[in-house]
DNA sequence: TCCCCATGTGACGAAAATGTCACAGAATCA
DNA sequence: TGATTCTGTGACATTTTCGTCACATGGGGA
């Protein structure tokens, strides 16, 4: 909708069946995509591998190689592992959706689809890959804040927060190995000369060990002064 | 409580009561702080000016030059606009503070006070300046999106947004001048392909609308396309 | 001009987030 | 050990946010 002002985006389109082919390529090219097309699943990597592109999108049902081990393959290459994937599939069942996401594909599109939508995907992977890539990301060992998108990310899993949540966490992750008390932790999340009870920082904090699930013991309690930030041994 | 690493913040008080004067000088200087004294308001105005200081800890009531006027002063002076004001004040009046704040002090304090408020006063307020003088801000208009606080100000006032309203506003300020589709905004803002109708994002415009109050006009409507941001004249 | 479709608006129920208790558990100190 | 203070925990009421309707409004094309 909006072409890139700068180099445009490579997609390589890893399809077989013609109509869908052509259909995806030409609303790429319209969109301001530069795509590279590649017929079955071991040419698709080898396309992959000699000219890394932005962004792939790959047909589930591939001949030659399944859709599926082209993507484990690229995810398994360094060389290509960074590169987000859109799987296309013909069946609408959800099994098919999360082992495509369990391969590491990064979204995926059910067959019929529009190619509007499409298109709007892709932009918003490359968004969010880019976002990522920037250097608006603070990473503390398995955390990682990217400011850019409001995500806070454990072991590569989006942590679903709330505000104050969110907040909390950043702040901690910020001052990392600072005791921070609960006055302060009141006074820059909650905001300006809030008038809630200090205990409910102790609450917030509950809430938020339990997402933090094995690394829970990360927020420390200092007695009599207030919690820290720290990562713990156990991961 | 954490001394900054690198060079001590320097504060400027500005008291004439040689009791205050000394217990907060004690505190500051125990918690890290550089703090030069001027015991009335024309004094405290020259230090100010000769050698800025980080931040000014002011009393209201001063021999020679009224608390009030002096704060004026300094955010009349562009040398010392930028410099974060904390007012002392005895008089526990509401109308005392709205007062003090709409001179222009940033904070304020009402003895007594406890030596640990203060200092915690002040080290949100220098991290909240820092944060927004470091680059991490968008400026478009009178706009200004402050990732570091999760803040958005119109006009210098804090915007109150929900989650969601913040992340539609920072979008749209990022891609200003784009046209941007409902169907992006769903995929963005409410993430990964959710279930939410499309009219919902209208919904969303329209409070986020009502809470920008004159500059409503900013967010626009494309008919059969989606919104845009874009500086409205009406100011 | 009239009609059609997209968007604005007010209202409402459902869901989520939030703040506070009361009590249990732990750490610290006498 | 015992007492005291601080923190963890589960539960709860309240507030806020959120998504969706139904209807009003308004622009654009036939």
């Amino acid at each position: 909708m909006a072409p890139e002002a700068g180099q445009s985006d490579h997609i390589l389109l890893i399809e077989d069946d013609p109509d869908v082919l052509d259909l995806v390529r030409y609303n790429l090219n319209k969109a301001g995509f530069s795509v590279t097309v590649a017929r079955d699943g071991l040419a698709g990597l080898k396309a992959a591998r000699s000219t890394p592109p932005d962004l792939v999108v790959l047909d589930l049902m591939l001949p030659e190689m399944r859709g599926e081990d082209v993507c484990r393959e690229l995810k398994n290459d360094g060389a290509t592992a960074a590169i987000p994937v859109i799987m296309l599939t013909a069946k609408a069942q959800t099994e098919d959706r999360i082992a495509g996401l369990e391969l590491g594909a990064d979204d995926y599109m059910t067959k019929p689809f529009s190619p509007r939508e499409l298109i709007l995907r892709i932009e918003g992977l490359l968004r969010r890959v880019r976002s990522a890539g920037s250097g608006d990301k603070l990473c503390v060992g398995p955390f990682e804040l990217d400011r850019g998108i409001f995500e806070i990310r454990l072991d590569g899993a989006k942590l679903e927060l709330t505000a104050i949540e969110f907040k909390l966490l950043a702040m901690m992750m910020e001052k990392r190995g600072e005791t921070l008390p609960r006055e302060m932790l009141l006074r820059d999340v909650w905001g300006y000369r809030s008038v809630v009870d200090s205990r409910t920082v102790d609450t917030h904090m509950r809430r938020l060990r339990s997402k933090l699930g094995a690394h829970a013991g990360s927020i420390e309690t200092v007695r009599g002064e207030g919690y820290v930030f720290r990562l713990s041994q156990e991961s």
